[in-house]
DNA sequence: ACCGTTATTGGAACCCGTTCCAGGAGTGAT
DNA sequence: ATCACTCCTGGAACGGGTTCCAATAACGGT
C-alpha cells in the first residue's frame, strides 16, 4: 500500500503538499494540486484512516450505545443515527447494552477520543455519579430519548403522551380505562412510569377512578402482556378501553381481546405508543413520537457539538402527536 | 491524558517495559510488572487505542455491512455478531446498505486494514467483479446468509426450505397451495427465488399443479402482501394453503384472511419462513433458520480467519427446521 | 534595481504505541 | 575469578498521517 511519502516522491513534492491536497487546503497552487491528484489517482492511493486519526487525535467514528437494540423503536433511532453519520462521513460503532453491568466501565472506556469522536446514548440513563463525568467528557455526548441536565439531549414529554392517549379515550366516552405497561430496566429513563403518571393525571382531571387491578405491568414479553389482558377482561367490571405504554403491547392486547371473541374497537378500544410501522398496518391508534428523527437529529446535534457550534447543555423536546386509527372508538354501551 | 512515556518515567522504567506489561509479555519480571501496574493504576492510564492500532497495523474493529438492517432477521444476525465481537474485545462498525449504489465504492473502502480488521457481509451478494477482489482482500471477509465460492460464508439451503414448507402442507392433505414472496434487491442472494424453486419442485414431485395466479410477488410491503392475499382468495379456485417466503408475509396473509372472515388454519393454512420471535407468539408454522447463530458463528469464523486459523474458503451450511404451530392444519374439505 | 508582501513549498517534529536490538545484571559451572 | 548463559531492560526506529516553521519564488510598487 502506497503511503503519503510514496505519493510525494512520485509527484516530486513534499509530504506536506500532498497532505494539503488531501485536506483541500487553499495553500496549494492549482497546478500542483492537479498534478498531485493525478498521481494519487494513478497510484490508487488512499490515506490511512488510522494514521490520520492518530495525527488528528481522534478517529472519524461515532459511538452509538443502545439499550435493547432489538426493540423496533431503538432500531429506528439507530437508523436515523446511521444515515446522518454516514452522510457526514463518520463510521458508527454500535454497543448494545443489555444489563446494568455492561453499562458501567465499558461505556466510559468507549467514550474516549481514541475510540470515537462523539457518543450517542440511546434510551440510556447514566447513573448519577456518571453524569458529571459525562458532562465533562473529553468527547461530546448526546442523549437520544431522555433528558438529563448538563448533557445535551433529545426527549419527548412522556407524561403528556400518556395524558393525550387517555384523554382521547375519555373524549370518546370511555369511563373504565385501564393501563398496561412493563417493568422498566434501571438503565433507562423509565418512560412507562411517566406515561402512567399522565394516564393517572388525565383520569383524575376527568374525575374518573382507576379501579383496583386496572394498572398492569410485568416483564416486556408477549405472554405476560397476554396474561395481563386476560386478567383485565376477567374482572367483574372490565375496562372498555386500554392505554398501552407501547405499540407492541397494544398489538398483543388487541390480539388477546380478539382471541376471546371481543371486537376491537367495538368491545374494547386500545391505544398504543410510538407509532411503529406495524401500528399503521394494524390500524392501531397511537401516540406518535419521532423515532427516526430523534436519531437523526441527535446525530446532527452531536456533529455540531464536535465542532463546538452548540452548547452541550442543549435540550430539545421532540413533538408527539395523537394518531387516531381504527383501534379506538366510542364505547359500545356508551352513556 | 497520560501517555506510555509518562508512565515509564513515573515508574522509572523504559517505554518498552511498560508496553510489555500492557501486552502481558512474559519478558517482564514479576516485581517490575507489579510496580508498573501500580503506576498505571495510580495514573489511571489507558493506552490509546489509536496509537496501538497504528503500530499494530489495524484497529480492533470489525465491520458489519448489512442489507436492510431494519428487517427483523438482519437484526437478529447483527445481535449475534455484536455479542461475539464484544466478547472478543472488538468494536463493530455498522454499515447499512440500502441501494446498489451504496454498495459499490463504500464497502471496498471500508474493508481496508486501516478501517477494520475484518468484515462481515450480511445478506449481501457482492457483484461478480467484486468477488475476486474480496477473496484476495487484505482483511478477511465472511458472508453471513449467502454462499459464494472463494469467500468464507454461512448459508442455508433455501430451496430445501421452500420444499420442506410445501411438503408439510402437502402431507397435511392440501392440494391447492399458493406461494407469496417479494421482489428481491439485486444486492442480495435472492433467497425467495430459491424458496420458490423449492416450492415448485415439491409441487411437481407430488404431481400437483401450480395454477395460474398462484405465485404472487411484489415489493416487500404489508399493503402489497395484503393485496396479494385478497387476489388469491378472490380466485375462482382459491388456495387452501399458502407458503410465504417470510414470517412477515405469513403474518399479513393470516391477518388478511381473518379480515375476510376466514379462519386460520381451518379455512386457510399459512406457513412462513425464518421463525422470528413474533412467529412464535402468533403461532405461525414456519421454517426456522438460525438467525442469531448465523451472526455469532459468522463472527467467530471471522475472528478465526483473522488469526489465520481457517481457510477463507470455508463454507458452512446452517441447519433449518420445520416448526409446526397452529397456522397449518388439515384442510377443511380434505379429500 | 530594490524592498516588502504574499503565495507556495519542503521537511522536521509530533501523535503514541509496538518491536527489535543491544546491552547489563544475575546465575551456575569450571 | 572467568566464561557462558539466560533473563530483563532501555530506548531507538517505526507506522503514516498532520501541522508548523523556515525558506523560496513571484509579484507589485517606487
Amino acid at each position: 500500500m502506497p503511503t503519503i511519502a510514496d505519493v510525494a516522491q512520485r509527484a516530486g513534492v513534499g509530504v506536506g503538499t500532498v497532505s494539503r491536497v488531501l485536506n483541500d487546503s487553499p495553500l496549494v497552487s492549482d497546478r500542483t494540486r492537479d498534478h498531485v491528484l493525478a498521481v494519487i489517482d494513478e497510484m490508487n492511493y488512499r490515506p490511512s484512516a488510522l494514521a490520520r486519526a492518530l495525527s488528528i487525535g481522534t478517529a472519524g467514528v461515532l459511538a452509538a450505545v443502545v439499550q435493547r437494540m432489538t426493540s423496533p423503536s431503538a432500531l429506528q433511532r439507530l437508523r436515523g443515527i446511521l444515515d446522518v453519520a454516514s452522510e457526514a462521513g463518520f463510521d458508527v460503532i454500535l454497543h448494545n447494552v443489555k444489563s446494568v453491568d455492561d453499562h458501567k466501565d465499558q461505556v466510559r472506556d468507549l467514550l474516549r477520543p481514541d475510540r470515537c469522536a462523539g457518543g450517542l446514548l440511546v434510551s440510556i440513563k447514566p447513573e448519577d455519579r456518571e453524569v458529571e463525568k459525562l458532562a465533562g467528557n473529553e468527547v461530546p455526548v448526546v442523549i437520544v430519548d431522555g433528558r438529563l441536565p448538563g448533557i445535551a439531549s433529545l426527549y419527548i414529554d412522556d407524561e403528556l403522551g400518556g395524558r393525550m392517549a387517555t384523554e382521547h379515550l375519555i373524549e370518546l366516552g370511555h369511563r373504565r380505562i385501564a393501563f398496561v405497561g412493563e417493568w422498566e430496566d434501571v438503565i433507562g429513563f423509565r418512560p412507562t412510569a411517566k406515561r402512567l403518571a399522565g394516564y393517572r393525571a388525565a383520569m383524575a382531571d376527568a374525575g374518573l377512578e382507576v379501579p383496583e387491578g386496572y394498572v398492569k405491568s410485568g416483564p416486556h414479553e408477549h405472554v405476560v402482556t397476554l396474561a395481563s389482558t386476560n386478567e383485565l377482561l376477567d374482572l367483574d367490571d372490565p375496562p372498555t378501553a386500554v392505554v398501552a405504554s407501547a405499540d407492541s403491547h397494544a398489538m398483543v392486547i388487541t390480539q388477546g381481546a380478539r382471541a376471546r371473541g371481543l371486537r376491537v374497537p367495538d368491545d374494547l378500544s386500545v391505544i398504543g405508543f410510538d407509532d411503529l410501522e406495524i401500528a399503521e398496518h394494524l390500524g392501531i391508534s397511537t401516540i406518535r413520537q419521532p423515532l427516526y428523527d430523534s436519531g437523526a437529529q441527535g446525530a446532527r446535534m452531536l456533529l455540531d457539538l464536535m465542532q463546538g457550534e452548540t452548547r452541550s447543555t442543549d435540550h430539545v423536546e421532540m413533538p408527539i402527536e395523537l394518531i387516531v386509527r381504527s383501534s379506538t372508538a366510542v364505547p359500545r354501551h356508551s352513556s
